[in-house]
DNA sequence: CTGCGTGCAAATAGTTTGCAGTTCA
DNA sequence: TGAACTGCAAACTATTTGCACGCAG
């Protein structure tokens, strides 16, 4: 129902760089702090660059992107198995676990489905401290 | 766990006439919207008013607010019954659907806490295209 | 070569804040 | 009365865009 897959565009020193990054982080970073990491390592990369490729990865499936409670992007190298999946993160540190839900999943379209909506899609997000931070 | 309640505040003009405007639409609309309509129906209400009343009205449970994949906030009187639920929408004209999904809640409590992570909350939004748009 | 990619600076867009005047309790 | 509320304009933040130059193919 979507075949996107090229949109891989030029072999750029700075796009190697934003996503060899973001393949050693795996975890969820803004935009700007992706940026800020780059320039620590050295790597001359502008913001519009890096806002570029990230949008670019996005398009073409291989950057999960969320969003903070508080509205900036985040982005995340995940879907690297292509696999949908959603994400337990800790607000206080940041820490993410990956998890998985086919039974939810199921619930998801089937509701949808009662209601008459078809090209179903869902985002969720769980929130939660932990053990770490809780103590 | 949190007994927010009060926060009611003063009973001003503005006030009474964004609240009123949002029981009437019960619909999800965006800071802007909502002061666009407002001033239509001739209600001198300010921009920053409407979005210091909807924060009021957030903080305390009044009314629910999401974010657009877009990153603008869309809010809606809606846990006027103080019962947590989620939201099925449509992505051609924005028709929503309240859902619920017990099992569902349960599964993201459990899956939280299989990780050790507490305190736990969740966000979940549904998209779709309603029968409507699809013809 | 030649057009895609880059980066700076300026432009946007949504939302927030400073402050003086207004109004509810 | 006097603290809370309002609204305008200016400030902010995250993100996007215009444009001249550079580099991949």
């Amino acid at each position: 129902m979507n075949g996107s897959r090229p949109a891989a565009g030029r072999t750029t020193r700075q796009r190697t760089e934003v996503i060899a990054l973001l393949q050693e982080v795996n975890d969820f970073l803004t935009a700007q702090q992706l940026h800020g990491l780059l320039r620590e390592r050295g790597a001359k990369v502008g913001l519009t660059t890096v806002y570029r490729t990230l949008q670019l990865l996005v398009d073409s499936g291989e950057v999960d992107a969320t969003r903070l409670p508080d509205g900036e992007q985040l982005f995340r190298q995940c879907s690297r198995s292509r696999h949908h999946h959603h994400h337990l993160v800790c607000r206080m540190c940041g820490r993410t676990v990956e998890i998985e839900g086919p039974a939810m999943e199921r619930w998801t379209e089937k509701v949808a489905d009662q209601h008459g909506y078809t090209d179903v899609a869902h985002t969720l997000e769980i929130f939660g401290t932990c053990s770490a931070c809780a103590r």
